[in-house]
DNA sequence: TATGAATGAGAATTCATTCAT
DNA sequence: CATGAATGAATTCTCATTCAT
């Protein structure tokens, strides 16, 4: 609180997110119950001890590091909102490509699966998701649909639903990614699955001409 | 010595199934780690040590759980095969509902969950599913739409990816269910997705005759 | 008891003894405490409850392994009594090469190192083998040589002492053989130690008529 | 990061070694399997989870208490070398009451059981005990014997057996004290024992200038 | 007599959490 | 702020022992 040892009030905070940061490789690999609190702190660089001054348990800790993820997503969100204007035609791919681009980040990877892993077990940390992450994303989605329909440039259908036909085969590369590819599976390309599906999603759903006579 | 009372004789059969179908249940609900032994015993009517009479480990247990619940769902994905020398149009939407059918039943849910969550504790866990399920799977969708597009009905494209176009949205409903839905997410109606979104593939991944005249 | 199936009634007969010679060997291999009941049984080729008929506990198999084992060890001892009328010189050579056979014999030096290890726990099986076993050879050995020293054929000193001096090295011996060459030393030749260990003794022990010209 | 209250800053140092001691004691007491981590950690004033904090398994600790008696066991044979270029007659009667003095220290007492009972179990602590003490020790009798042979103070014959007619009684002291005596025996004088066995020893090996006339 | 099945009572080991420094 | 040391409360796994057949 002085101003003198600056190398170490920094320290001070950073620490948070350092450890934060630990703890999401700490559990995005081991899950929420297997990882050990020694672990985290030594990825950290930490005693075990240390960790009680910032955080009162492993299970806050784990809200700490699912609400801090889900927060730069949102962003990442947002972001996709600006190009809300643009055609049909053209903001399918660019937003499929922008979740593949996500999904590269192995960061986020990890916060999808210990969300699925531990949804059960923390249903607060499914909430924070749902909220912060799925709710918007769909939102988004949606109204990009909705709106394509209002301009004619998509076919009816109930929004929600042709949100996910839209980013379902990119929540499958995640876990294809994370669950599969280790498992021996041949490596996906990220970027061609989102052009291909974008082609998919766009004939499917662009507003049919050839129908106009029925 | 007579023919009755046929208490636990009987059981030594089916005692593993009532096991893993109790082991499945618990692990679903927690994940590997948090699952307590003693809850499966109680569960499957057996006490702690019973359970080591059927299965070494826990870890064995968990093994044979996954394997076991891996080949019915096999099976389903074979059935699917008979329906090959139907036309594109009818067997896609034919394939989505059955998808959405199988994930109707909450077992195969807990199952896939435990896959994810666990994934990376037990790698052999996704590689099993991946040999018996996944691979399988995509084969079957990629060799219906290979032959689609041999027979002019569908695009050209890779078959994986637009099987994964196909696939996608139902493994996302999975996760809803599972995920979003018991964290307060408004309920999703899966045969609903499952037609729509075979609208969206159909017209999506149709040969394209329109293109030409537009 | 009747006079049917005779193959049954004589397995009836031997199982106790089956059941105690497969004990030995367990019990002896690992100790009272690290023996599994199911080796055992296992290696008389029964079934671990059918244990229960012959013995009420585990311990009580103990208990009676080391008896039984006792007797026979006895029956050795006791004929070396017969040879006490031998000269001083011609007995000691004679005993010696009798223990080392004895000793030879596997089986005893397995109950000697459950005796040893088990003391404590057991402070009955102690008393079982100092009475059946460790008194009656001291007594018969120190007769020997009571008598030689009544005959003028052995210097004086007290018996017990002197028998000690007589049985230590082959004690010895039988733990080098279980103990030591096991792990990895030497094996030694327990004829050639009696020997010489008798030349030792007897040179030691005689009445020492040089004494007296040095 | 005052002076004061060593409580358990200094203890560090001090407690792999009162755990050791205590886990002497039980697994003399009990031997390796019935001994309880509870007991050791208990007379060791710490909790069970304190032991892990200093030793990572049961079977580790047990090694550790076996080798480091072995040291101080060596530290004494050692010792005895300083006493070689003492005459044959004087110098037998000096190890075995040294002998007999160590034996006397219940401690010592305590590992052979321990060393004795467990070896089958681990066969690594027969090894260390082989290298570290057993070779030594017969090594330098040996030493002492040859030397003798070759000055002409003792009778020709294989060293490492008339070592071994040497310690045998001892050796048979050290499991007297322990078993027999327990179970009721007559008590032992180990120094009497020393000084008898070192005239039987004395008379027996001497190179006998009788005989020559034969 | 014999056994497959089942279990209760431990025992080792792990780990989040707390202190004293 | 930081930590080494310590622990209580689990939790898995083992095994002697029982029971119904």
């Amino acid at each position: 609180m002085s101003q003198s040892s600056p190398r170490w009030r920094r320290r001070k905070t950073d620490r948070p997110a350092e450890i934060t940061a630990a703890a999401l490789a700490v559990f995005a690999e081991r899950g929420f119950a297997a990882a050990r609190l020694e672990d985290i702190a030594a990825r950290a660089g930490l005693s075990k001890a240390a960790l009680y001054l910032y955080f009162e348990t492993k299970t806050d800790l784990f809200r700490a590091v699912a609400q801090e993820r889900a927060r730069p997503n949102l962003d990442a969100i947002q972001a996709m909102v600006a190009e809300t204007d643009m055609p049909f035609d053209a903001i399918v791919p660019a937003v499929l490509a922008r979740l593949a681009t996500l999904i590269e980040r192995a960061e986020l990877r990890g916060v999808i699966k210990m969300v699925i892993g531990e949804s059960r077990n923390f249903p607060e940390l499914a909430e924070v998701w749902r909220e912060a992450v799925v709710t918007p994303a769909l939102a988004i989605l949606g109204g990009i649909i909705s709106r394509a329909q209002a301009r004619g440039e998509a076919r009816p259908g109930e929004a929600r639903l042709l949100a996910m036909s839209l980013i379902g085969p990119m929540m499958m590369g995640v876990l294809w990614r994370e669950i599969i590819e280790p498992a021996g599976g041949d490596p996906i390309d990220l970027q061609a699955l989102a052009a291909e599906h974008a082609r998919t999603v766009l004939a499917g759903m662009r507003a049919q001409p050839v129908e106009r006579e029925s």
